[in-house]
RNA sequence: GCGGCGGUGGCGGAACUGGUAUACGCGAUGGAUUCAAAAUCCAUUGCUCGCAAGGGCAUGUGGGUUCGAUUCCCACCCGCCGCACCA
């Protein structure tokens, strides 16, 4: 036999050749016959060079997007870059190169390690988000919203990171750090532009339930919203004659409030204090919490403070007089920034109540299966009322809830109330290296947005990048300085540039549409293609993209620009690959694997290979170079045992009276068509479906190498392992499928597999006593329950452990066991 | 604390709706080939007792349901992730 050597690096770039000139994986707009399907990776962040995680996630959308096509389907499969961001300017800052230079440079390198990657592109749709022509669109959204009331100007407490010199959304602080740089988060009151998403938070909960996202996600997009029902009570303070809401989840404990705390930014602090003797207390303790950090005051575990203000409201339940405080671990932004105080029935009211020597009053009797204790407070479990209105006592609480927030509505007291832990989107930056703001301030007009037809508002070119609590972009001048679209008077433009995760909100919509220069897109163009059928990306994004592009749909489908409002039906969230030390790969650990490197060595198919065949792609999992050279030895020989094959063997068709090794190699590859299909089309099984190609491939190996097939068969056996293999390892497959039918693999429709060639005659039937396994019989797959059970019988492996004992029972399962129960 | 996910050989991991636990790969061992090595090919490989035939024990722990449980139920332990002074 003539030695043929597996060379990627001659294969795999004759392969990438024609599917470039042939332009391939290109896709029209023209609608034909075929079901569309839209499969897309999270787009990138070009920073550095492509990293193996990038492999790996592009491997999991070329598999798919492989699969889908040879199904039949019109599949797009587009590529671009989420080009603005921190990271290309805070490079500025340190080299003086422009961010638009580095971001090029990075944006070079992954265009040209893709191709080599041989993913399946359609590379006329590619644009990064930092190009005038995509983000003259960002800018026309954002004015789309802020038209329709959506996008709004506001002065307000908001997190600041000083390291950045930025501020940041609610999403971005990370136990009071900023996500980016680690470093604690300053909270500041500054007017800022925001995102109306909690007008959303309803739906954003709601259709939750009509998108197949994995279940973690969704869990924690719920938990992010915080979405809680309760009802809002009215408290009145009499000396001022004002009235106090306040939100509480439990208003089947009205009758046990003892006190009321206000939050340190209440607006009515200071008023109250006025005048009560307390004023310098309450001054004092307010300056001093403002002043503390985020993740201080946080800390659940602190001591709990407060300063009593002077003054008490009336609980509108029983005409109670209740102290009111001022205390830091009542919070502005959520519910009312008032809270009435349980401590009977609240840990934290309990805490403070202690501290300053509150009474504590139980309304709910603990019974001890709820875990309750009969004697310890604060108890937060569910019980019958106690001490609180002769008509409600003796009633379990959660009847009694509703009860009371009847009687409260009918009073004009309170009524029922949904509150959420979701605040709107703070979405401008104080840097430069973003899509800047389309709007205008005028000292006569006011906010004025840019007409839509001076869009986009270019980004100047600035001199220096550094940060200096304003936007860098206000040291330009010449730009800032302009005249008001209204009056024609002197204005200046906004400064503030757009939090990059607006960029990447809506850039899915464009892939469909990606060179309109008319509009962001058309919206039936949009319409064939969306929502998207199969997103992939890192869980990373479980929160911020994936819940803020959630918004944008549903935004722009209200405002009538789309017909859809979710834009990904589909999630997956593929594992992270660690290095060799189980550790997340960094330079600082120097446990990175390149990929470069790994396709140096091996290849391309096997990196691609390896990552999908390492476990199953939604987990993390380990680098392992052992099992990389694994997976090249498996390439190597269905490569090489096809080329030879090809070459030595005539080219025969199967026979008709198929016997013997060749029925069973043909059996197998019948196999491997239904094991991979089903792992492909169910779930995103890749390492199961590649085990199933090294199976099949094994048994030609073996019949190869000591067996004697017949040409036809084992030539269709490799083929179709080929032909399998393709979606993971394209160029080895086209090689090899090419070598052994002289077709091209992506032309021909994924294999079918025949049932005639899926069950076996015969079976091992599996002969249990007790349900242990004592024996296995060979049977025929079509035999009744009373012949394979006097099979199982008839075994004389069973005989010893039936000896002297009474048939109590017997299981027959065709086509699987017998079971026999004896005593 | 609340919510989600997971725990299977020396290792990564298989096992669809309860029906042969450990597919596939790595590693290890033996053999073929070779002057030798690499590469390749052929075997063996959960643990344990036994010369063997054969037996016993094994899917985090303890119970339960069942003829039969990695799979279902209850309680618990451990790990990872998200949220958390959110009223």
């Amino acid at each position: 036999m003539t030695e043929l050597s597996y060379t990627p690096s001659e294969i795999e770039p004759r392969w990438q050749r024609i599917w470039e000139t042939e332009r391939t994986w290109e896709v029209s707009n023209e609608e034909d016959d075929r079901e569309s399907s839209y499969v897309l990776v999270m787009l990138p962040y070009p920073s550095g060079e492509p990293h193996i995680g990038h492999l790996k996630v592009y491997s999991v959308g070329d598999a798919v997007a492989h699969f889908h096509r040879r199904a039949g389907k019109r599949v797009l499969n587009p590529m671009g870059y989420d080009a603005f961001g921190l990271p290309a300017e805070n490079n500025a800052i340190k080299t003086g190169q422009h961010p638009r230079d580095s971001t090029a440079k990075s944006i070079a390198s992954f265009q040209k390690q893709f191709r080599e990657w041989g993913i399946s592109i359609d590379w006329t749709r590619e644009f990064g988000t930092h190009e005038p022509t995509y983000y003259r669109w960002t800018q026309w959204i954002f004015l789309e919203l802020f038209k329709n009331g959506l996008a709004y100007r506001k002065d307000s407490a908001v997190n600041w990171c000083p390291n950045d010199a930025t501020v940041l959304a609610n999403e971005q602080v990370v136990d009071g750090k900023c996500e980016r740089c680690g470093h604690e988060v300053e909270i500041r009151q500054l007017e800022q532009w925001f995102f109306r998403i909690t007008d959303y938070a309803d739906r954003l909960v709601e259709d939750l339930a009509t998108i197949e996202w994995p279940e973690h996600v969704k869990t924690m997009q719920r938990n992010w919203i915080g979405r809680s029902e309760g009802a809002e009570v009215n408290f009145t303070c009499e000396d001022l004659q004002i009235d106090y809401p306040v939100f509480t989840t439990r208003p089947d404990t009205l009758f046990g409030a003892t006190f009321f705390v206000m939050a340190p930014e209440h607006p009515d602090i200071e008023r109250l204090a006025a005048g009560s003797g307390n004023e310098d207390e309450v001054r004092e303790y307010v300056n001093r919490v403002l002043t503390t950090e985020k993740e201080e005051r946080g800390d659940a575990d602190r001591q709990k403070t407060g300063v009593f203000l002077g003054r008490h409201v009336t609980n509108p339940v029983n005409g109670e007089q209740l102290p009111m405080y001022v205390a830091d671990y009542v919070l502005m932004e959520y519910g009312t920034g008032a809270i009435m105080a349980v401590p009977g029935h609240d840990q934290r009211d309990y805490d403070f109540a202690t501290a300053y020597d509150l009474p504590i009053k139980r309304v709910v009797q603990g019974t001890p299966e709820d875990g309750g204790d009969e004697h310890g407070l604060p108890y937060p479990g569910d019980g019958p009322l106690v001490n609180s209105h002769p008509d409600f006592d003796g009633t379990p609480n959660r009847d009694a809830l509703r009860a009371i927030v009847s009687w409260l509505d009918r009073e004009g007291k309170g009524h029922q109330s949904v509150n959420y832990r979701l605040r709107d989107w703070l979405l401008s930056r104080q840097r430069y290296w973003g899509c800047p703001i389309p709007i205008v301030h005028c000292d006569t007009c006011g906010i004025v947005p840019v007409p839509e037809d001076q869009l986009p508002v270019v980004l100047p070119d600035i001199e220096d990048y550094a940060p200096k609590g304003k936007s860098p972009l206000a040291a330009a001048t010449d730009w800032v300085s302009t005249t008001c679209p209204m009056c024609d008077g002197p204005a200046r433009r906004e400064t503030d540039t757009m939090d990059t995760f607006v960029d990447s909100s809506w850039y899915f919509l464009r892939y469909c549409d990606p060179r309109n220069d008319e509009a962001a897109w058309d919206p039936k163009v949009v319409a064939q293609w969306s929502p998207v059928d199969q997103y992939i990306g890192g869980v990373e994004h479980a929160i911020l993209h994936l819940l803020y592009a959630r918004f944008f749909v549903k935004a722009l489908h209200d405002l009538g620009h789309i017909s859809h409002d979710e834009p990904f039906s589909r999630l997956f969230t593929q594992g992270m690959i660690l290095g060799e030390d189980g550790e997340k790969m960094s330079k600082s650990r120097g446990n990175v694997v390149s990929p470069k490197d790994i396709a140096a060595d091996f290849g391309v198919d096997t990196a691609r290979c390896y990552v999908l065949f390492i476990g199953p792609p939604d987990q993390d999992a380990k680098w392992d170079i052992e099992g990389v050279g694994g997976v090249h030895r498996f390439l190597t020989r269905l490569w090489r045992l096809s080329a030879t094959v090809a070459d030595e063997l005539p080219d025969h068709p199967i026979p008709d009276d198929l016997a013997g090794d060749d029925l069973a190699l043909v059996r197998k590859a019948h196999w491997a068509i239904e094991k991979v299909t089903a792992d492909m089309a169910g779930r995103f099984a890749f390492n199961t479906a590649i085990a199933a190609v090294m199976e099949l491939t094994n048994e030609c190996s073996r019949a190869y190498n000591v067996g004697s097939p017949s040409p036809g068969p084992l030539r269709f056996a490799l083929a179709t392992a080929a032909s399998l293999l393709f979606p993971f390892a394209p160029h080895t497959a086209s090689d090899a499928y090419e070598r052994l039918t002289g077709d091209r693999v992506w032309e021909e429709p994924w294999p079918a597999s025949d049932p005639e060639f899926l069950d076996d005659d015969t079976f091992e039937l599996v002969c249990q006593v007790n349900g242990k396994v004592r024996d296995r019989v060979s049977a025929p797959t079509d035999a009744g329950s009373a012949e394979l059970k006097a099979l199982a019988l008839a075994s004389e492996k069973l005989a010893p452990y039936l000896e002297g004992k009474t048939v109590v029972k017997e299981i027959v399962v065709p086509g699987k066991l017998v079971n026999i129960v004896v005593r």
